[in-house]
DNA sequence: GAATAATAGTTAGCCGGCTAATGCTAGGTC
DNA sequence: GACCTAGCATTAGCCGGCTAACTATTATTC
């Protein structure tokens, strides 16, 4: 009965894997295990965050949702379809501008504060069930080191090159 | 221009998020970047990690890959028909067992092994630019860690219930 | 005020991930 | 040999993610 798969490409331990391998195989146990624990209430994997900003504000412009989600239009707009069908949210066009559509929460939506928020510190709880709080901060942190240069596009600035304008 | 959008859900810091919401979003990035890499050789985001087993054994069956990429199998079977159908592997029903079918590299998909490698390492670089090798080595170790709490599905036993056989 | 630029959303289509349901082959058991 | 079980793979359909291309509205600019 062989242990541990292997970890997707690197080595059979999991210790000695690349980071490269280790973050996407973190990420889809932690998916899995939230999409497991959120099907409790009829919700899927990714859409608690969109809940979670509308509890804090719930009229809220599809592309103020798009920028704090961190996702395309597409995305956001295929979630949100989803959401108002499944009945958790509703969306309008605004009166004042005619380009954005404001999303709001329906009385089914903010009902799933409670059970949500509580599926989400079982969720961390899990998470970090292994770790000290001083692990736990340390992890925070290089996460968060790491998001930045990911996301920090390209060479940090060769001199000769023409600082090119971020793409897009 | 508003920096850093804010993470997912929580406050706007980035530090402060928690585990649960910094994974997804590290894990996104990562993705992107690996993502905009590939396109280079003509990949697609997770079909290195196939061409990488392939590599290390060429003709392996489906199931095999499968287990490997710990994946599901109609998740494989989908990748590999995209795979084939790019060009970069064959699938033969085997002689020996009518069930399995072995995937192998033509000779365009092992035409990929250093420029993949190339890029793998560049990537890898990148994730761990603002880091030194101890955080690295500290990184792997927590990740690895995590993973596997996450993956012990359930409760790690409560005296008094009777050790579930893992589900499924 | 008309032309242009910027913003907001949508549609189509692809990729990776999953579950549920189906079919096919190989191994056991009686 | 017939039956049942186990293992391998596929199809259909859903979800989250993306790019490209398009529409519609508002804001600028001349």
């Amino acid at each position: 009965m062989t242990r541990s798969t292997s970890t997707s490409v690197d080595g059979g331990g999991l210790e000695d894997a690349s980071i490269s391998s280790l973050i996407p195989t973190v990420s889809k146990a932690h998916r899995n295990l939230a999409g497991s624990l959120l099907a409790e209430v009829g919700l899927a994997a990714g859409q608690q965050f969109v809940l979670m900003l509308l509890w804090k504000a719930s009229p809220t412009s599809q592309a103020d949702l798009t920028r704090q989600l961190m996702i395309e239009p597409p995305t956001a707009a295929k979630m949100l379809a989803r959401l108002e069908k499944a009945g958790f949210i509703e969306r309008r066009r605004s009166a004042a501008d005619g380009r954005v559509v404001l999303v709001s929460l329906t009385e089914s939506g903010r009902a799933l504060e409670a059970p949500v928020t509580s599926i989400w510190t079982r969720l961390e709880e899990q998470t970090t069930s292994d770790l000290t709080p001083a692990e736990q901060a340390q992890l925070r942190h290089l996460l968060s080191r790491v998001t930045r240069s990911l996301t920090a596009d390209g060479d940090p600035g060769p001199p000769g090159a023409a600082a090119r304008p971020a793409a897009r």
